[in-house]
DNA sequence: CGGCTTCTTGATCAAGCTCAAGCTTAGTGG
DNA sequence: CCACTAAGCTTGAGCTTGATCAAGAAGCCG
């Protein structure tokens, strides 16, 4: 079997990637659909814990998530350390290394994974043969600059609780996006990344937790949550 | 004289803008450089206080700014209002309303500043036939979400009188990458500007540059800004 | 089962917010 | 060009939110 048609068999397999969501809607032409699987190279597992690449790595491809979930961290030299995204199946990861040539942040799974593999170089040049595909790109850098401005207004005005409330919706409306219940779900990361990611610390992550269930607003037992009261999470 | 010959002339005019900082660098031919400055169509100034677009307006252009200073802002239903980005000469603005075809921001001039447009669509096509144009723009794109990763930090992380530190020191650099005086620089946002930025009030903004005044780090009167030790600064 | 990480909850404390008042600067109209 | 007014800035006092420190409970994995 010749090494384009195992990549393309292996990119078939890829039913979740963002880069099939890239190129599924609003008329790509067999034509196209088969260079954009030509493109996706290959797939790669990420052990919980392990990181698909690191600040200061060189780039050279994007990567989407198949399965599983990922966080990405940014790292001061005083060794704090933030939690600056949180990406799921389907999101596309490694946008912040084209500008420099190199990872500006590190990506770290939060359970076992697996992502495809776009080498940029390929992927750039695919996008300017192909309007509908360079169209998704710049789409899902834009989304994902807006999904940033977002996380900046969470830092900047809520309040403690204001922020897990909205990150609880945010998580429910991503999973419901994906199929999955709106109402159910499990939380990877720990109390402290959570805290990270919205600025608190992990205790007051675990007491605005536990405030939310004794207002009957929430179940939860450990990373397990349920949504019980949408509109009293959104009034917060 | 021909349109295009004068869109040619009024970009030829746009000496500082992003889009010819875009082409400058790397070697584009004489060819190409020609075809982008037909594609910046035309400037436009804006006041003080003036809106370059608001939050739901269609997205058309990018725009570069070619003078003065403009801010970005977000407003939620309740009013409470954030300053997402704040950008100077040479910056480009609008890559936030690509991904759904509205503007996800507003974007108030901080001072009479004047902006050079580029109709998205002539300029996504010309994407396409010219890849080190295309390189800029992804370039340009990625580097904005590295920059919001950044003041994710600041926001998430850093202490109010860092993150003052880290504003004056950003600017800094910023002006410094201009050619102006590192050292000296007149701030165009008020301190409620800043304290929305950086996700404190105004008056701990105003707190702050007093108390940096009192330990001769700077020396401040109103918007002036002077920066006599950029170590201290930077050591806080 | 034991040793680890993670989570919860309590008590205390301080950074930064709010409210308030006076001052300075900049813009406007006579 | 000056006077007036509104906007912006500074500083103080007191208070609140969420951080910090601490200790024990609950999961989780080898």
């Amino acid at each position: 079997m010749s090494q384009v048609s195992q990549a393309r068999r292996r990119a078939a397999q890829c039913s979740t990637c963002a880069m099939r969501h890239l190129c599924m809607p609003e008329g790509l032409s067999a034509f196209e659909t088969e260079k954009l699987e030509d493109v996706i190279s290959a797939t790669r597992p990420v052990r919980r814990g392990e990181a698909l690449f690191r600040t200061g790595d060189t780039f050279e491809s994007l990567y989407a998530i198949r399965s599983g979930s990922i966080k990405t961290v940014v790292s001061r030299e005083d060794g704090r350390e933030q939690v600056t995204g949180l990406h799921l199946g389907g999101d596309a990861l490694g946008l912040d290394g084209i500008g420099e040539g190199r990872h500006m942040s590190t990506a770290i799974a939060l359970e076992d994974s697996s992502v495809c593999i776009v080498p940029y170089a390929r992927f750039e040049r695919m996008c300017r043969e192909t309007g509908s595909i360079q169209r998704r790109l710049h789409q899902m850098m834009s989304r994902e600059i807006v999904r940033e401005t977002r996380q900046l207004t969470t830092l900047g005005t809520l309040r403690a609780d204001e922020r897990v409330a909205r990150l609880l919706l945010d998580l429910s409306a991503r999973f419901t996006r994906r199929g999955y219940a709106s109402a159910e779900f499990t939380l990877r990361m720990t109390r402290d990344d959570i805290g990270s990611y919205l600025g608190i610390t992990l205790e007051t992550v675990s007491r605005t937790l536990s405030r939310f269930q004794a207002r009957g607003l929430i179940d939860t037992r450990g990373k397990f949550i349920r949504i019980n009261d949408f509109d009293a999470l959104r009034a917060i």
